[in-house]
RNA sequence: GACCCCUUCGUUCAGCGGUUAGGACACUAGGUUUUCAUCCUGGUAACACGGGUUCGAUUCCCGUAGGGGUCGCCA
């Protein structure tokens, strides 16, 4: 027998991180297994259930590749099937009607609990068992003909024939009521897995107040959805050894239910930043590249020449005058050598903006502290104008040429590398850390290093 | 309150009767670098507590404490 496993949310126009978890250790299982992992969409909530929220749910596990093996059943389609399996457990003696607590909004069904202990092997959690005498009959029909979720879920869960229910911890008492109900049924009791939650630092559910709690917000935080399934895929799940970055395949190979650990775990939005940027200096150079040049399209900076400033329009000869010499050239191997230098040291896609956007910009800004802290002796002036015309003088301005140009600028002037070279980078990036600064110069070549150093001198000593 | 579950470095995952208790993130000290980041080499840091069982317990059992979950005509 194949292993079907499901993910069965009710969407409410967020998806939270816990129960997106849930459908990855389903996904993973099923994988593994060599199964089928399925959708059920719990719309019963008409209200909440819109169509931007089950679109808002299907983008979210598109987004971490949760590929599904069948079309998503709809819960709101099957209330037909559920009152008729209602009317069967009447008729069979295991529901009866009552006008519960005696409200007078009418009869609700509810079923009758065998009166026996249920026990169950979870495959985290161990032997469970609970006493008769613990367990009360529960409504499946409201008094207004509606199903209740355990008549539902049930009903649906033996409908797509599921045979390993993964879920929160949350679940666990509801189980020995399930297992009630697919006796009652007739139907086979599938197997359970309970996830335990994921908590805050307080050790309580982990919620929107303790950060970024929606798989949308990280989507939108430009995180990829390979690595908040690793990260999310290792939160109380381990393969046996130390890897931690891994691919899909090597996860579904490993992965098992009953190596799952039965302890809460923490978010640790650190290590998945970290992980992040693993998943960045492992991309492809060409698909890094594209997605600089998308962020950087976002943030208005057009790369394939100058600044393109939607307040600034540079048609006019005057206004261009002004502005300093173009930027790099455009020539692809100016650009790859810009997004090399950054894939070594981004972690998230919004850093690349900030980092890189003098590459491209001669409108960069500076840095306030940088410039207070580094620009404020006379002297250094003096020394950048010394600089400016040393590397005026170079044939070559490769990185090479220019590294051993500025080493021997510091050595034969006795000074320090510490009084030339964040100045230097101030004055051509704004910024007082980045790449190392040779190959910068290189790449944004000595008209531009020349116009920058001096625009710099003008404008602050 | 009742019932159930959980408890190894700050966080996370290993360990499944005998280990110098390991890895990763974070932190930190050096190295590399002009700087930040990356990278390399180190370091700090944990078995909640008390009883058993055993030649021997982080590992097994029982308590205690702490934390969490569930007790709806919500899902």
């Amino acid at each position: 027998m194949t292993t079907r496993t499901r993910f069965a949310p009710s969407p409410t126009g967020h998806v939270h991180i816990g129960n997106m978890r849930a459908a990855i250790f389903n996904w993973l299982y099923a994988r593994h297994t060599g199964g089928q992992f399925l959708l059920r969409v719990e719309d019963t909530d008409r209200e909440r259930s819109t169509p931007e929220a089950i679109k808002t749910l299907l983008e979210a596990m598109d987004w971490l590749g949760l590929n599904v093996d069948e079309a998503p059943l709809y819960q709101s389609a099957r209330m037909d099937a559920h009152l008729a399996a209602a009317e069967k457990l009447l008729a069979t003696g295991h529901a009866y009607k009552e006008d519960k607590g005696g409200t007078g909004q009418g009869e609700c069904i509810i079923f009758k609990m065998p009166g026996t202990d249920i026990e169950f092997t979870d495959l985290v959690k161990g032997a469970l068992k609970k006493p008769a005498a613990d367990m009360a009959d529960f409504v499946i029909v409201r008094s207004n003909g509606t199903p209740v979720f355990h008549l539902a879920n049930v009903l649906d869960d033996i409908e797509q024939k599921i045979t390993h229910v993964i879920r929160g911890d949350d679940h666990v008492e509801n189980t020995f009521r399930h297992i009630a109900l697919y006796k009652a049924l007739g139907a086979p009791v599938p197997q359970f897995a309970h996830l335990p939650m994921i908590i805050n630092a307080q050790g309580k559910p982990y919620s929107k107040r303790d950060g970024d709690a929606f798989v949308g917000d990280f989507q939108s935080k430009g995180f990829f959805g390979d690595a908040l399934f690793n990260y999310l895929a290792l939160l109380g799940w381990s393969p046996g050894d130390e890897r931690e970055v891994m691919t899909r395949q090597e996860m579904i190979d490993a992965f098992d239910l009953v190596t799952v650990r039965s302890s809460p775990a923490q978010m640790d939005l650190r290590k998945l930043l970290w992980m992040n940027g693993e998943y960045m200096r492992a991309m492809k150079p060409a698909d890094f590249a594209a997605l600089c040049r998308k962020e950087l399209a976002a943030a208005g900076i057009g790369i394939e020449g100058r600044a393109t400033s939607p307040t600034e329009p540079r048609s006019c000869e005057t206004a261009r005058s002004e502005r300093l010499a173009p930027p790099i050239n455009s020539e692809s191997a100016g650009n790859a050598a810009v997004f090399a230098l950054m894939q070594e040291r981004t972690k998230l896609p919004s850093e690349i903006v900030s980092a890189a956007a003098f590459f491209f910009s001669d409108d960069f800004a500076y840095d306030d502290k940088a410039v207070e802290k580094k620009l404020s002796k006379p002297e250094v002036f003096q020394t950048l104008e010394k600089i400016a015309g040393i590397l005026e003088n170079l044939e070559k301005f490769d990185a090479e040429t220019v590294n051993k140009a500025l080493h021997d600028f510091v050595e034969q002037g006795g000074l320090k590398f510490g009084d030339v070279m964040p100045p230097l980078r101030i004055a051509v990036s704004g910024q007082q850390s980045g790449p190392d600064l040779a190959p910068v110069l290189a790449i944004l070549g000595k008209e531009n290093v020349l116009v920058r150093i001096r625009k710099t001198i003008a404008r602050f000593s």
